[in-house]
DNA sequence: TTCCCGCAGC
DNA sequence: GCTGCCGGAA
């Protein structure tokens, strides 16, 4: 089969835009704090909700000095409802990275941001896109979708190396920050009106069940800390309270020596609390 | 059921 | 490579 040209591609994305284009507060800012918060949140969660989280949030830890020197506890309530409360933890020790080690500055290359907690090939790209307008080639969902339903129709399995190179030739490197703006709108445009073009991604894989998963456990455990410090027992009828009955004192103790190696929370005691 | 502007750890 | 991480909405 002859190849989509670039130029349809690139026409289809922008005409797209510019009458469909979405607005979000995070396209206001080009603070990279803020494009920072913005993307964290955005992985692996609707823009509608985060719209809702992502100014209250700004509001409450407007740069990285001061979420850095916030307590942990204060960001997961915040976090409460985005879901992955791991993400807010990455966050804020990359703030209290940046600020020990970058002067309070955020790096502006690949390889210092990818090297933060929760940065990662894709996050760390745009933040340069979207923050300094720099024309870096990389893939998340919607620019997955984008890419593989136009040119390739009728494939499966398409793996991102063979995705990148196109997406490298068509980036405009003029305004980059715009044309990825359009490019995941028109993404998220085609997943409404067409079968999940993502489906056919290599790197696709079905999520595992939350109902009675550890994390829904994990969720629990922190909503029940947020209230204060508690010990073992009282947490465990806490958390049977919140998601049902199932879950039994030595399941309940792994998870807590999980959260505890991760630093989401502190034993002390006996005493179990959110830093 | 499925998905969500992925990342870390293995 | 593969799996765990959260929770809401369609």
């Amino acid at each position: 089969m002859t190849r989509p040209s670039l130029k349809v591609f690139r026409d289809t994305v922008q005409v797209h835009f510019k009458k469909h284009g979405r607005s979000f507060l995070w396209r206001l800012t080009t603070d990279p704090y803020e494009i920072l918060v913005s993307e964290v949140m955005l992985q692996q969660t609707q823009v509608d909700r985060v719209s809702r989280y992502f100014p209250r949030f700004i509001e409450r830890f407007p740069d990285l000095a001061t979420l850095a020197a916030a307590p942990l506890r204060e960001v997961l309530a915040l976090w409460r409802g985005l879901g992955y409360n791991r993400r807010a933890l990455f966050l804020k020790r990359a703030a209290e990275e940046t600020v020990r080690r970058h002067d309070g500055t955020l790096p502006r290359t690949v390889k210092e941001l990818v090297a933060l907690p929760g940065i990662g090939p894709y996050t760390a790209r745009a933040v340069l896109a979207f923050a300094f307008n720099e024309p870096h080639a990389f893939l998340e969902t919607n620019i997955r979708a984008a890419y593989i339903h136009h040119f390739f129709a009728g494939h499966e399995k398409v793996a991102d190396r063979d995705i990148l190179p196109l997406v490298e030739k068509t980036v405009d490197r003029t305004d980059p920050r715009r044309w990825y703006y359009a490019l995941m709108d028109y993404g998220a445009h085609l997943k409404k009106s067409v079968p999940n073009p993502t489906r056919r991604s290599a790197t696709h894989a079905k999520q595992s069940r939350f109902e009675g998963s550890d994390r829904q456990i994990r969720g629990a455990i922190l909503r029940a800390l947020g209230t204060g410090a508690t010990t073992r027992d009282p947490l465990l009828a806490s958390v049977r309270q919140d998601i049902g009955n199932d879950v039994d004192a030595k399941r309940l103790s792994r998870i807590l020596s999980g959260l505890c190696d991760e630093g989401m929370i502190k034993r002390s005691g006996g005493r179990y609390r959110i830093p």
